[in-house]
RNA sequence: GCUGGCGUAGCUCAGCUGGCAGAGCACCUCCUUGGUAAGGAGGAGGUCGUGGGUUCAAAUCCCAUCGCCAGCUCCA
């Protein structure tokens, strides 16, 4: 007899070799029709495994989101077998579930071409509907690799010889076996929907000396309807995309004449950008940072010293001759800030000093991974340097960390995820200080009371760090803020920094380097996808255009924007020579808040008539009123 | 960088079994003075990314090159 201990502690007994799916049927009928994979102490198993003994079973469901990586891994082997029955001479790699679908690497004859894509996704419906059972077996790896290599699957006879299991499993489904742990679904008729979406090349275990390979993409979901609204989450996401939208708002643009991953910010997108800037600004004075200003080429010499010549080099443009001196343009902002300090001699009175600055950075990053806005090779970052003494660091960073949680919280980002980064392979320091400082930072976000997730070896060069990832209006996660300790630049080795004690002596500051939007091209990149172009009020470039109706009510028109830009607030004429209809259409495609429309009812009673560029129509109202209602809404950054 | 796809007017794109380079929007001129998402007419605008080749003839076919786009962490 088979004692099944199920998740609420209940005990049942079954004769020995039911399976997982009998054991469900035994419990509900719902419950065996929603049934995916089974749980059997704690391993993954197929609804055919059969129980013997004392066993725990937990039975996942299709309402369980992880049941979608079973679908998913499935559905990688049916993408397999339709690619195997039109490409018979294909080798497979592996095949993995990931997030929103799966994929499956694999080396073809020939690349796969869009009418290729088309014809697998055909003929995996084809097995879909032939609802073969998937079966699973277990040989010893020595035979495994025997039949393999038969099959010529190279890739298969690698994994499995560098595997240490005595026994491997396959599953076979119709004309189809394929090397797999599983579990699978009972059969291909499981999966309710899928579709394949795209190939690209990847490379064998991802290593750019590898052989490249083909990688299907695909996706799958327990219902059409799922899939459909995942179909319309890309299309969405695609409509919200930054260069589209930087091209038709006419925000920005990258010129091959001047080089790739260099921005050149037009009129809207840098009034957007100048008002982040002012608030940016705003918020340090208030907070007690110091504004300065560094240089954009800096003598090589200086990069030696911060060791970035050594652990940065190749993400830094090469060296100019400057009357026979090296220069290198700036990959950071810290070594001039660092000069700023070094200027002369800190008490212990000063401390934290911290300098910010808008520092605009170059680095070379390859052609392959830029961008648009997100990846560039020309940014800049809203940086600042903190120095402060040891007993306060901990404080300073936690200061730090809410100014952060402060200023994405003025862009709607209320969701965010932290991550504390420790040591990384390629690093510079003592380890006694990187453990000292590590603790540091899990401190002062346990003293902040924040939930965080550690991300092993994620640090920079020179010391911990943590990040805060922002979650934006699609749900996709973007990397904003940044606080990196650095004890190797203060140190004797570097830049040998100081302050004056209590007691008189030279003692060493710490160094917090910290960034709240990181770089402002890729925040502003993000903002944008965010706000789908729609910016709120605050930020719009324009807050308000006027629309005479005709000519004669032009210079009303006028009146109004001057007394409206008086206010302070960004205020169109559009007198052309077109109809109202027309000029409302694209005040809506541009996005602009409101629009004005002034008529002869407007300029006989020194009236607006507001409409929001959702085309609700706020009704008719005095320039005043509809002075009070923007400058609220701009107060409030709704 | 690598693999695949794509480069045609300022923008979005058609033309690509080789045979006179097109549309819509935007731009300019004129008409129209119109009340909430495109008023009408006309005009100007491109050595089809670049270089080479095949051909009587190349936007179209071939080669090279540059740029853009997708992907290159997720281990059966």
């Amino acid at each position: 007899m088979a004692k099944v201990t199920l998740p609420d502690g209940k005990t049942r007994e079954y004769p020995d070799g039911t399976t997982v799916l009998q054991v469900a049927e035994s419990i509900g009928k719902k419950l065996a029709k929603d049934a995916v994979i089974g749980v059997v102490n704690e391993k993954p198993v197929d609804l055919f495994f059969k129980v013997t003994g004392d066993v725990k079973l937990k039975i996942v469901t299709r309402q369980q989101p992880e049941s979608l990586d079973h679908l998913r891994h499935t559905c990688a082997h049916i993408m397999a077998q339709a690619v195997l029955r039109l490409f018979p001479n294909t080798k497979l790699a592996i095949g993995p579930p990931i997030e929103d679908g799966f994929y499956y690497d694999m080396d073809p004859e020939k690349p796969f071409t869009p009418e290729d894509i088309e014809k697998i996704d055909a003929e995996m419906q084809k097995v879909l509907a032939s609802n073969f059972p998937c079966e699973r077996f277990e040989l010893p790896r020595t035979e495994a690799i025997e039949r393999c290599r038969k099959e010529k699957q190279d890739y298969k006879v690698e994994m499995l010889g560098e595997w240490t299991d005595e026994k491997v499993s396959f599953y076979t489904q119709g004309d189809f076996t394929d090397l797999c742990r599983g579990p699978h679904l009972p059969s291909t008729g499981a999966v309710p929907a899928v579709k394949v979406l795209k190939a690209t090349g990847a490379y064998w275990r991802g290593d750019e000396k590898n052989k490249m390979l083909q990688r299907l993409y695909g996706t799958a979901w327990w219902s059409k309807e799922d899939l459909e609204k995942y179909l319309h989450r890309i299309e969405e996401a695609k409509k919200r995309d930054h260069r589209k939208l930087g091209k038709e708002l006419d925000l920005f643009s990258i010129h091959e004449e001047i080089g790739g991953g260099l921005v050149h910010w037009h009129p809207r997108g840098s009034m957007i950008r100048h008002v982040m800037e002012q608030e940016w600004y705003a918020d340090h004075v208030k907070r007690g940072y110091l504004l300065v200003n560094t240089p954009h080429i800096a003598s090589e010499e200086i990069y030696r010293i911060s060791g970035h010549l050594e652990a940065y080099k190749e993400l830094m443009f090469g060296s100019m001759l400057i009357e026979e001196r090296p220069f290198r343009v700036k990959p950071m902002n810290c070594p001039g800030h660092i000069m700023i300090y070094k200027s002369k001699l800190h008490s212990y009175r000063e401390l934290p000093m911290r300098l910010a600055e808008f520092g605009t950075v170059y680095r070379f990053e390859k052609s392959g991974v830029l961008h648009g806005m997100l990846r560039v090779r020309g940014f800049t970052i809203d940086d600042a340097h903190i120095f402060v003494t040891p007993q306060s660091v901990e404080k300073e960073i936690i200061e730090v960390f809410n100014f952060a949680v402060e200023w994405l919280g003025k862009f709607g980002f209320k969701d965010l995820a932290i991550y504390l980064s420790t040591r990384p392979e390629k690093s510079v320091g003592a380890t006694s200080d990187w453990e000292k400082t590590e603790a540091a930072l899990r401190n002062a976000l346990v003293n902040a009371g924040v939930k965080f997730q550690v991300d092993e070896g994620g640090g920079a060069f020179y010391g911990p760090k943590i990040d805060v990832k922002v979650r934006d209006s699609l749900g996709r996660e973007w990397q904003c803020s940044t606080v990196q300790f650095d004890f190797n630049l203060p140190s004797s080795g570097r830049f040998d920094l100081s302050f004056v004690g209590e007691d008189g002596n030279r003692q060493q500051p710490y160094m917090v380097h910290r960034a709240l939007m990181g770089s402002v091209e890729r925040f502003f990149a993000v903002l944008t996808e965010h706000y789908g172009g729609a910016f709120p009020a605050w930020l719009s470039p324009t807050q308000a255009t006027v629309i005479p109706i005709a000519d004669s009510h032009i210079e009303y028109a006028h009146s109004v924007a001057a007394q409206l830009r008086g206010a302070g607030f960004r205020v169109d004429v559009d007198a052309r020579n077109e109809r109202t209809g027309h000029k409302i259409r694209e005040a809506t495609l541009l996005k602009t808040p409101y629009m004005l429309v002034v008529g002869e009812k407007e300029v006989a009673a020194k009236q607006v008539a507001v409409r929001e560029r959702s085309g609700k129509d706020l009704g008719v109202m005095d320039v005043a009123r509809f002075r009070e209602l923007l400058g609220e809404e701009v107060r409030a950054k709704k």
